[in-house]
Formats: structure tokens, C-alpha cells, sequence
DNA sequence: TTTTGTTTTCAAAAAAAAATGAAAATTGCG
DNA sequence: CGCAATTTTCATTTTTTTTTGAAAACAAAA
């Protein structure tokens, strides 16, 4: 395997693995496109790059803006922006998990919290109520260690991933 | 809000994040309701519960038991099948974890040993050799952990949690 | 201001994913 | 076996998501 042909297969393994979790398979590979250069590309060198529509390009450009993955670049006396991507990649998981917490877990947790005054009138009986408290009590566990992990540099990131695993 | 408003909330609160996670919201939608049933339903049942048709039922009855997140019941005397959910939250939440790590980390794991042999011959200037060692690396503390946790018991996984807040 | 290169928008088209429902297969029973 | 209850399959339809591309908006230079 060629380094070309390396490329290539971490692009679309990117893609797959993204549209896995819910996140547009195309912004994945714009990311992974930008991951893979050695300096900021054009709107117009992405479209290329992935054979996809300038609109296409565009919308997911300003998605992965929009999530802290990528940013934008301007050459002085150019018109045209170029875009990079972040490439440290304890800041891109970050990044993700602070998107996705506030776009997932949060409601979830704003959901709990709304069932548990129904919660309180349940007799010990109502597989509700204990559903309902121990989802909760995970769901608020998970939340304090993603806000513990999202505060985290990577070394210490690095260090609680040892103390797990020991 | 009554108890019944409270389980519809939970329902459709449960599909929806399943969506957002790239899992089908009925089957989430069919697993939230055998949740909070008292007893094992029957395929009926389901389908009268959240108004889908016969085919789409069995589907996602069958796809939630392959995710080992509810389990048959025979009856004796009787020929229909009852369905009940597993209801310990940690037992389904480590079922997710085997099932998703399965399908999605270990695939990527792949891609990235697969390449590793390109990084090899890279040159130091090669963004790609830093972006494919970073992932990987990260990719693997991740697997080792979700081991790790897939191994534990509850309690264990109370107590990193509470060390990772600490 | 007009021109020109560039980005953004968004209605329409295409593709992908999910749901339906009727037919086929399976199962237990007399 | 033959029947009736039940489950499974899958071609077709419906819904949802994604992509396209041309028009509009924008922004710097002439």
C-alpha cells in the first residue's frame, strides 16, 4: 500500500465510522481531507479532492467550523479562504464530546428531570420509577465525566485512561 | 404530568437520541417500551403500543435481542412469544458498548493498523504519519478501556466514575 | 459604480433508510 | 397429516436525509 492508497482508505474508514455515529458521512471526509494536508486547502480543492458539489462543500465546511474542527485561514492580498483542520487530536475529541453532550445527553438529562416529579408519586411496583432513577443516575454520572473530562488537559486525559485500564 | 404523559415523554425522548447515535429510533422506541412494561408483551402488543406495523415489530424485536437488550419469554401452554427488556441500566448500557465497539471501534482499529505499515516509510514531515499514530494510539487506549469496563461489575464502574469526578 | 471572483443559499433531485403489509414459512396441536 | 395461530420475509412504498447546482448575495479591486 502506497501512501496515496493509505490516504484514501483512512478518508473513507473516517466516513464509515462517522456516518456510525450519526454525523454526516461527507463532513467526515472533509475533516479527514483537511486532516491529511500539509497546508490549508480551498473550498474549491475540497470539492475536488472528494468529488462532491460546491454547495455540499460549502454546508459541511461551515459544520465542521462550527463544531471547532476546522478553521479558517486568510492570505493576505488572496480572496479566496482556506481551511485547516485541527490537527491536535486530544482537542478534537474534546471538541466532539462538548458538541454532541450539549446536542445529546443534555436533553436527555432536561427529559429525566422532567419525569422524576412523576417519578416521586410512584408506587414501589412501577418498573417506571426505577427506570427512570437509575437511567438518571447514569445519565448525571456520565455528565459529570464528560464536563470532568472536557476540563482535562490531554496528559491528564492520558493518565485516567491508565488508571482504568491498570 | 401523569404517568402516562411521562412514559410517551420517555419513549419518544429514547428514539430520539437513538437517532442522534445512528441506531434506529423505533427499535429504541420498542426497547423504551418493554422498559417500562410491568410485564413480558406480546409482538401484538408492541405493535399496538407504538402503532407500527407487524413486519417493522419483529424487525426491531429481533435486532434488540441480537443487541442482547431484551429477551424472549415462553409461555407454557401458550404459542405466542413474550418480550421482555433487560432492565438492569448497566447490563444494557455494557451491551451497547460491546455491540457498538464491535461494529465500529474495532473496524477503524483495523484501518489504522492496516495504514501503520504506510506510516512507517513516511517522512517526519508527513502530516498523515502524525495524524494516523495520534489516532491510533487514542484508539487504542479507547478499546483497552471499554475492556476494561465491559469486564467490570456495576459497582466497579461506580467507582471509576467516582474517581474520574473526584 | 461596475466588474469579477468568491461564498452562501435553497428549491428541487437523488439517494438512503425505514416502514408497510401481504404472502410464505414455521410451529404446535388434534 | 391438515389446520390454525403465529412469526418471518421481502418487494414495494413512504419518509428522511443528503446532494446538487444555479441563482443570489457578497466583497474586494478597478
Amino acid at each position: 500500500m502506497d501512501i496515496q492508497e493509505g490516504k484514501q482508505k483512512f478518508i473513507e474508514s473516517w466516513g464509515k465510522m462517522a456516518s456510525d455515529w450519526g454525523i454526516n458521512r461527507t463532513m467526515a471526509q472533509v475533516h479527514a481531507l483537511l486532516l491529511l494536508a500539509h497546508e490549508p486547502l480551498t473550498a474549491d480543492e475540497v470539492m475536488e479532492g472528494l468529488s462532491i458539489s460546491r454547495g455540499n462543500t460549502n454546508m459541511n465546511l461551515r459544520a465542521l467550523i462550527d463544531w471547532g474542527l476546522v478553521h479558517k485561514q486568510l492570505k493576505s492580498g488572496e480572496r479566496k479562504e482556506y481551511f485547516y483542520a485541527e490537527k491536535d487530536m486530544w482537542t478534537v475529541v474534546r471538541q466532539i464530546i462538548i458538541h454532541r453532550k450539549k446536542k445529546e445527553l443534555e436533553p436527555m438529562l432536561k427529559v429525566l428531570d422532567d419525569v422524576a416529579g412523576v417519578e416521586a408519586k410512584c408506587p414501589e411496583s412501577e418498573s417506571f420509577c426505577n427506570v427512570v432513577k437509575d437511567l438518571r443516575m447514569l445519565s448525571q454520572k456520565a455528565n459529570q465525566t464528560l464536563d470532568t473530562l472536557i476540563r482535562a488537559d490531554s496528559t491528564w486525559f492520558s493518565n485516567i485512561f491508565f488508571r482504568m485500564v491498570r
